[in-house]
DNA sequence: ACACTCACG
DNA sequence: GACGTACGTGAGTGTT
């Protein structure tokens, strides 16, 4: 090569701070301050642009600070000790400083234990060895000890690209009036406040440089002083000599640290537009991306791809952010909160942080009834306290530990809890919302843990606090067993020994403040502040509020019910004996099985992996067509024996006894694509397909002068898919109102008939469930061939659809996630699996992801603003009750209702807006009856 | 604790 | 050629 090779070094994180104050505080669109980052990528831009440049670099790295720890901080340990925290608004910009590298192609380097000062020393001297010229980018005095411009050989020299301006050995001279080489020496006399390097006190700039001028070096400096004339410079640098020499250590750079890229591996070439153009495009830095477009890649018309030695990290596994450096987790530090002192003196530290986690302890498990025990506080690591409420008690015998009054303690912690200017920081508040709603005690604003743990990974792990403790913290936390037991010898909370309860309590709120202060750095950075902000996070109170509110079941006629079920059961039970030939469990699948392929010797019978007959719903249907009786009495009896037992019998046993309803429990975090899903009981999946079932609804009512309305998404995620897979012809068919499966049979088969259509409905799921010829050929009761014959028409007459699919998968593959029209995203860890199966599994999850997610999010946006529109609507005394994924069931008084209905199905409509505007209508049906049976 | 079955969207 | 047979859930029952 004839050109001369020319190394850049750029000082990412000394650049990222001058950045900062210069540069006006812009954000990105999802809100985050990138003002520094901004400042930082056009400098990259520059930099790369001037490649050809005769003065330019051929070469070029970024060089970073590994942590705030170095070497340096075992030498001295007050070493950049007095460091203020950088601002928040700055903070989580340093891991996009890596991100933005990357973005560019360019090598990032860092190393653990060093400065980014010494790696640039150590890169300078390295290359100057070889010849090449090198230019630091930086203005950081410190690495002015590197230049050199010998008459001969290779220069170092510095660019400050802020003042746009070369520093050579005469900007040296101006500002220390010595050579490189004794740069150091006058550091060492001078000190430095910022980085804590002590000098000696009172020497500064002025006189550490007159010093060695004089002198000619540090150590005659020091030997000097004896010599001197008295005076308190004279006495200064006998006393601080020590200092002084400490300090020459701690300013001399390390210029032999191991190369973790080759010289080599550092060559400059064309960059490449697309990651750069994405990166650009996230920020919303408009300008440069505009002139990408433009053609004006950066570093030139494309030549040779640069040999990457740092890999391109993937475009969305983006720096962990680093936190500062915390202590362990210690339980010893813990206080017990008995007085109202100590309480009044948390309260205040909670105010004064403007953060504090909370943590609440009940008796039972249940936040509609259960009783307050305590309440834990956390306002940083190592300062988390408990304040009992409710212990001891139980046993009437038994003494009472001291506890500030709950009443006092509640009026003090309400207006904390209320305070605008704290923000509340629990894992799971929903649970805690309720506890304390009982109270009458609201909080707000709040962050939820659970839920940011959520919008960031969910399908990467489980979210409890025990989980994220271990995952983010590395710290395992006691775990309820070991402090209350299990089984018939468990106790409640508040029969939990103080001390211990404190250890507990206190533990959970100080890990959550820990992982909020992680996950809240995290969410900007990994784009999913505005899913969690928007939707989920408010989402936990209205989700409270509808718990809380609960619906009334009609116990009398559940009862009479189950009654009707055992008598039919009783009777088929004798009957399906009877054609059996002996008495037998119907309800054991595997008794089942062997009197069914065994005994009777039945045909055609499969056998699951336990090597048990299986004797599902498909099976005993398939028997029942061959002409075996007693299959149609095994199904009905099934099907009795589920309603029964699920429903008629245990819903009964789930009416609350105080309220007088029942009181399911939704969980935000349940199914990986977003949807809620709801427990204790389940009141997602009520009866409605048989007649049978459908009776169960009627069991759901409305109060006493009120009625319930149901209003229902239609077809929502077939909608969903012929917007996001962009298909002309069934977004046509949507808009006009047609019927979609009917649309679909003529598409697929020329005309719409009962049996058409129904193959059309079946196909259109199969579709948004990721389609398999055998899956299909399965329900459709076709060879597979025939199966992937009608895959193959509707991939052929829906374009979009087979687009989707594959750009889906690609982008799942490529990203290890998948995102909704919303951004919010699903992982799928396992699309890489090594098994043939998993992966088949995790694509066609992959492929349903953003269509449920999609319509999860939907109806949380509705949901969240269901309550403020009702109000406004004068409709405050209308009551959201339940969601059952495209489904909403609201409880009104009866002249309300109307009213009630067209505020509804005007939020739903609207709940894409303003975000997006989806090219398919959004249809909601309203139904209105004294039951939920009646309302649909 | 796990498999099976089945209720829902 | 083997694999296993649609996406997402929760609950009850029987078996190990």
């Amino acid at each position: 090569m004839s050109e001369k090779n020319h190394l850049y070094l750029v000082d990412g994180s000394s650049y990222i701070f001058r950045a900062y104050h210069r540069l006006p505080p812009l954000t990105n669109p999802m809100g985050v301050p990138v003002g520094a980052v901004y400042g930082y990528t056009t400098m990259l831009w520059k930099l790369a642009k001037d490649l050809h440049d005769a003065d330019g670099p051929t070469h070029l790295a970024v060089i970073l600070d590994h942590s705030s720890q170095s070497f340096r901080n075992e030498i001295y340990d007050q070493y950049k000790a007095n460091r203020p925290e950088p601002p928040e608004d700055l903070r989580p910009q340093f891991p996009l400083i890596r991100d933005a590298t990357r973005a560019f192609s360019l090598p990032c380097i860092e190393m653990e234990g060093f400065e980014a000062d010494d790696l640039i020393a150590s890169y300078a001297e390295a290359a100057v060895r070889e010849g090449w010229d090198v230019t630091i980018v930086s203005s950081d005095k410190d690495l002015m000890q590197l230049i050199r411009e010998p008459a001969e050989g290779p220069h170092v020299d510095m660019l400050d690209t802020m003042k746009n301006v070369r520093l050579g050995l005469e900007a040296v001279n101006e500002k220390f009036g010595v050579t490189p080489d004794l740069v150091g020496d006058v550091l060492a006399l001078m000190g430095d406040s910022v980085d804590n390097v002590p000098g000696v006190r009172g020497v500064g700039p002025k006189t550490a440089t007159k010093l060695i001028q004089e002198y000619g070096n540090l150590t005659a400096a020091l030997d000097g002083a004896a010599t001197m004339k008295a005076s308190k410079l004279r006495d200064n640098l006998i006393e601080h000599r020590a200092m002084a020499e400490l300090s020459r250590i701690l300013v001399d750079l390390k210029r032999d640290c191991d190369l973790p890229d080759a010289l080599d591996d550092l060559k400059l070439g064309a960059i490449p537009p697309l990651p750069l153009k994405t990166f650009l495009d996230e920020h919303g830095f408009r300008s440069l991306s505009a002139k990408l477009d433009l053609g004006a890649t950066p570093g030139g018309p494309p030549t040779l791809p640069r040999a990457a030695s740092t890999p391109a990290a993937a475009p969305d596994a983006p720096s962990t952010p680093t936190l500062p450096p915390m202590p362990p987790i210690d339980r010893s530090l813990y206080e017990t909160v008995t007085t109202i002192e100590a309480l009044d003196r948390w309260i205040e530290a909670a105010r004064a942080a403007h953060v504090v986690a909370v943590d609440t302890e009940t008796a039972t498990l249940d936040s509609v009834t259960g009783t307050l025990v305590g309440v834990s506080l956390s306002t940083g690591p190592g300062k988390a306290c408990y304040i009992p409420l409710g212990h001891g008690g139980t046993d009437m015998f038994a003494e009472k530990p001291e506890q500030v009054p709950m009443a006092d303690a509640l009026g003090r912690l309400h207006a904390l809890f209320a305070d605008e200017a704290v923000l509340k920081v629990g894992h799971n508040l929903k649970y805690d919302i309720g506890v304390l709603a009982q109270h009458g005690i609201a909080i707000a604003p709040y962050d939820d843990t659970l839920v940011m743990s959520f919008a960031l990974d969910a399908g990467k792990h489980q979210h409890g606090l025990d989980e994220l403790s271990k995952l983010h913290l590395d710290h395992v936390c006691l775990s309820f067993k070991d402090v209350c037991g299990t089984g018939k010898s468990q106790i409640s909370f508040a029969e939990v020994q103080l001390d211990r309860a404190t250890e507990y309590a206190a533990e959970d709120a100080e890990v959550a403040w820990r992982l909020w202060k992680l996950l809240k750095l995290r969410l900007p950075l990994e784009g999913g502040t505005r899913v969690y902000e928007m939707v989920d996070r408010p989402l936990a109170a209205v989700v409270e509020t509808m718990e809380r509110a609960g619906i009334m079941v009609n116990r009398d006629y559940l009862a009479r019910l189950s009654g009707e079920f055992a008598n039919d059961m009783l009777r088929m039970e004798g009957e399906i004996h009877e054609l059996a030939g002996q008495p037998f469990a119907i309800g054991s699948p595997k008794q089942l099985g062997e009197i069914l392929f065994d005994k009777l010797g039945l045909k055609g019978g499969r056998k699951g992996k336990s090597g048990d007959w299986s004797t599902d719903q498909n099976e005993l249907e398939r028997l029942e067509r061959d002409g075996v009786p007693i299959a149609r009495r095994i199904l009905e009896w099934r099907q009795l024996a589920k309603l029964k037992s699920t429903y008629t019998d245990a819903l009964q046993q789930q009416i609350n006894a105080k309220t007088g309803r029942v009181h399911t429990s939704y969980s935000l975090v349940g199914a990986q694509t977003g949807r809620l899903s709801s427990t204790d009981p389940n009141l997602q999946n009520i009866p409605i397909r048989t007649e049978t079932g459908r009776q169960i609804r009627d069991a759901f009512i409305a109060a006493p002068g009120h009625v319930l309305i149901a209003a229902d998404y239609s077809q929502i995620e077939l909608r969903l898919a012929a917007h996001m897979a962009d298909v002309p012809e069934l977004k046509e068919a949507f808009a006009q109102g047609q019927d979609i499966h009917a649309a679909t049979a003529i598409e697929l088969f020329g005309e719409v008939n009962r049996d058409t259509r129904g193959k059309a409905k079946t196909v259109n799921f199969s579709i948004l469930y990721g389609i398999s010829r055998w899956g299909l050929a399965g329900r459709l009761e076709v060879t597979p061939d025939e199966a992937q014959a009608l895959i193959a028409r509707y991939f052929e007459r829906f374009p979009g659809i087979s687009d989707y699919i594959t750009d889906t998968l690609d982008s799942a593959r490529a990203k290890g996630y998948t995102e909704t029209l919303f951004g919010r995203k699903t992982w799928f860890p396992r699309l890489k699996a090594a098994s043939q199966n998993e992966r088949a599994g995790s694509e066609r999850a992959a492929i349903n992801a953003p269509i449920q997610g999609t319509s999860a999010d939907l109806i949380k946006r509705a949901m969240a603003r269901m309550p403020k529109a009702l109000e406004a609507a004068g409709l405050d005394d209308v009551k959201m009750l339940l969601q059952v994924h495209d489904e909403l069931v609201f409880e009104a008084p009866e002249d309300k209702a109307a009213a009630a209905g067209d505020v509804i199905r005007t939020v739903m409509m609207a709940a894409a807006e303003p975000a997006l505007t989806l090219s398919v209508p959004l249809e909601v049906e309203i139904g209105i009856g004294k039951s939920w049976g009646d309302a649909h």
